[in-house]
RNA sequence: GGAUGGGUGGCAGAGUGGUCUAAUGCGCACGCCUGGAAAGCGUGUUUGCCGCAAGGCAACCAGGGUUCGAAUCCCUGCCCAUCCGCCA
C-alpha cells in the first residue's frame, strides 16, 4: 500500500512510477484516489468540528442542569447537531473505506535504478555461475527420467487430485526430502536465519498483508465456511508473524527461513510452461523472509539473493540471475531478482526463486513497525526470496545428474542427506 | 459444538454516564545532577484531520442503539483466553 500522503504531495512522481509498469489504469486510480481522499478530509474536518461542537454544549446543559435551570434550547440545538453528525459519520467511513480499497489496488513504485521495459524478454541479465553440462548421448527430460525410475508419479497422482499435482515415490520422495534439510541446514547453520515451521492455513487478513488479496484472489484456494486460506508461499505466514506489531531497531533486521508446501490455483496458466512438474497445484518450497530497517534493506536484499544462489552453487547446478525490468515487476515488489537454473531437459532456464524487496508496501499494510533510535514509530522493509523452489530445483538436479547409463548421480553435499551416490 | 471471561497508549493496568484534558507503574529518548555511572529530578514518548504557525479537533476493537452527553449502559459482529464435549 502507498502512503497517502506521497500520493498526494508527489502526484506527479508517483504517476511517472507507476507508469513505468505500463498499467495506464494504475495512473488513473491516482487521480480517483486524490478525489476521495480530498472529499473524505473534508467530511472528516466537518465531523470534527460538529463532534467538538456538541462536547461544548453538552458540557453547558450539564452545569444548567447541575444549578436546577432548564436547558431545553440547548438540548434541542444539540440533538440537531447530532443529526447532522450522524449524516457526515456516514459519508466519511464511506469514502474512507473507498480510499482504502482503491490504495490497496495500486501496485507499488519500481525502485528508481530498475530497468524500465514492458515484459520479461527486457530483463537484464545480473550474473550467471557454472556451465550449461555438455550432452553425451540422449538427454532425457525430468518427465521422462523420473517416470523411468520410479520417482514420481504423475498419472496416479492425477487419480488422487487432478492434473498440476505431484505424487513423489521411493527415491524422488526422498530426494525431495533431503533437498529440503540441507537447504534448511545451510541457511539456519551457515546464513544465520531462524528456522520456522509455520500454519499453512492462514486468516484473510495476511493474505491482504502481504498483497495476495484482494487483487489475486481467483489464484488463492480459500476455505468456504471459516474464510481460511492456503497460503500460496510460506511468505504469508512468515512476514506476517510480527503483524500489528512494533520491534525494536536492535532486533533488526530478523532472518526467518521456513519449509512449507505452497497451495496455487494458477488459474488460466493451464498449457503455459505446464509439462510434468514445472508448474503444479501444490509444491514445496524453502523460504526465506527477512524484516529490516529502511536503510538497510537494499543490502539485505543482496545478501538474502546471495544466500538463495548458494543453494545452487553448493549443488553445482548452472544458473542465472535476471533483474525484473519495472514491466515484470510484481504488484508489490520495489526491485526483483529471479533466480533462475538451467534445465537440460527443457533446454531452458528455470526460474526457482524470486528475491524481492517490498520496502514498506506489505508493513503498511500489516501495520508492521519498528521503534527508531530517535523512539519514533516507523514502517519496516520486508524481503522475501524462495531458497529454493522444489519441484524445479528437483528437475533441473536429475537432468543435470544423468549419467550415461541412466541412472543419476547426487552431488557429493547432498549424499549425506540423501544416503547415497546415485539413483539407479 | 456448548459455557464463561475479556479487548483502554510501546507494555502492564485503573477507570461503570459530564470533572477523561484517560490515573498509576514500567520501558524508551532527551536534559539536569555526577569525576563517571546508578539513583533521583525534569521534559517528552500513538495516529489522523484543519492551520503558515501558535494551536485546535477527533480516535478507548468495529458497527449500531439509548442519551442533551458514552471508554463507561444495551445490541450485533470480529478477535483473544479459559473450561466442557469431540478428536490425532
Amino acid at each position: 500500500m502507498l502512503d497517502i500522503r506521497l500520493i498526494r504531495e508527489q502526484t506527479d512522481f508517483v504517476k511517472s512510477r507507476l507508469a513505468t509498469r505500463g498499467g495506464a489504469d494504475d495512473v488513473a486510480k491516482i487521480d480517483e484516489v486524490l478525489r476521495v481522499d480530498a472529499e473524505r478530509r473534508k467530511a472528516e474536518t466537518a465531523l470534527q468540528q460538529l463532534n467538538g461542537d456538541r462536547k461544548r454544549l453538552s458540557k453547558e446543559i450539564g452545569g444548567k442542569r447541575a444549578r436546577g435551570e432548564s436547558a431545553e434550547e440547548l438540548e434541542t440545538k444539540v440533538r440537531e447537531i447530532g443529526d447532522q453528525i450522524a449524516l457526515l459519520n456516514e459519508q466519511t467511513s464511506a469514502a474512507d473505506e473507498q480510499q482504502k480499497d482503491l490504495l490497496l489496488g495500486i501496485p507499488n513504485l519500481p525502485h528508481p535504478n530498475a530497468p524500465v521495459g514492458k515484459d520479461p524478454s527486457e530483463n537484464p541479465v545480473v550474473r550467471s555461475r557454472g556451465e550449461k553440462p555438455d550432452s553425451k548421448g540422449a538427454i532425457l527430460d525430468h518427465v521422462a527420467l523420473g517416470t523411468k525410475l520410479k520417482l514420481f508419479d504423475l498419472e496416479r497422482a492425477a487419480k488422487l487430485s487432478g492434473s498440476g499435482f505431484i505424487c513423489f515415490t521411493g527415491a524422488g520422495a526422498k530426494l525431495e526430502r533431503a533437498l529440503i534439510q540441507f537447504m534448511l541446514d545451510l541457511h539456519t547453520n551457515q546464513h544465520g536465519y531462524l528456522e520456522m515451521s509455520p500454519p499453512f492455513l492462514v486468516r484473510r487478513e495476511c493474505m491482504v498483508g502481504t498483497t495476495q488479496l484482494p487483487k489475486f484472489e481467483e489464484d488463492m484456494y480459500g476455505l468456504e465456511y471459516n474464510e481460511l486460506f492456503l497460503a500460496p508461499t510460506a511468505e504469508v505466514p512468515v512476514t506476517n508473524f510480527h503483524r500489528e506489531e512494533i520491534l525494536s531497531a536492535s532486533e533488526l533486521p530478523k532472518k526467518f527461513v521456513a519449509y512449507t508446501p505452497c497451495f496455487r490455483r494458477e488459474a488460466g496458466s493451464a498449457g503455459r510452461e505446464t509439462r510434468g512438474i514445472i508448474r503444479v497445484h501444490q509444491f514445496d518450497k524453502v523460504e526465506l523472509v527477512k524484516i529490516s530497517a529502511p536503510e538497510s534493506s537494499y543490502a539485505e536484499h543482496e545478501s538474502l539473493t546471495e544466500n538463495a544462489e548458494r543453494v545452487l552453487q553448493l549443488l553445482g547446478l548452472h544458473y542465472r540471475v535476471i533483474e525484473l525490468c519495472t514491466g515484470d515487476l510484481g504488484f508489490g515488489s520495489a526491485k526483483t531478482y529471479d533466480i533462475e537454473v538451467w534445465s537440460p531437459g527443457q533446454n531452458a532456464y528455470l526460474e526457482v526463486s524470486s528475491c524481492s524487496n517490498f520496502e514498506d508496501f506489505q508493513a503498511r499494510r500489516m501495520n508492521l513497525r519498528y521503534k527508531d533510535t530517535e523512539g519514533k514509530n516507523r514502517f519496516c522493509h520486508t524481503l522475501n526470496g524462495s531458497g529454493l523452489a522444489l519441484p524445479r530445483l528437483f528437475a533441473a538436479l536429475i537432468e543435470t545428474g544423468q549419467q550415461e547409463d541412466g541412472s543419476i548421480r547426487i552431488p557429493e553435499i547432498l549424499q549425506p542427506y540423501f544416503g547415497a551416490a546415485e539413483i539407479r
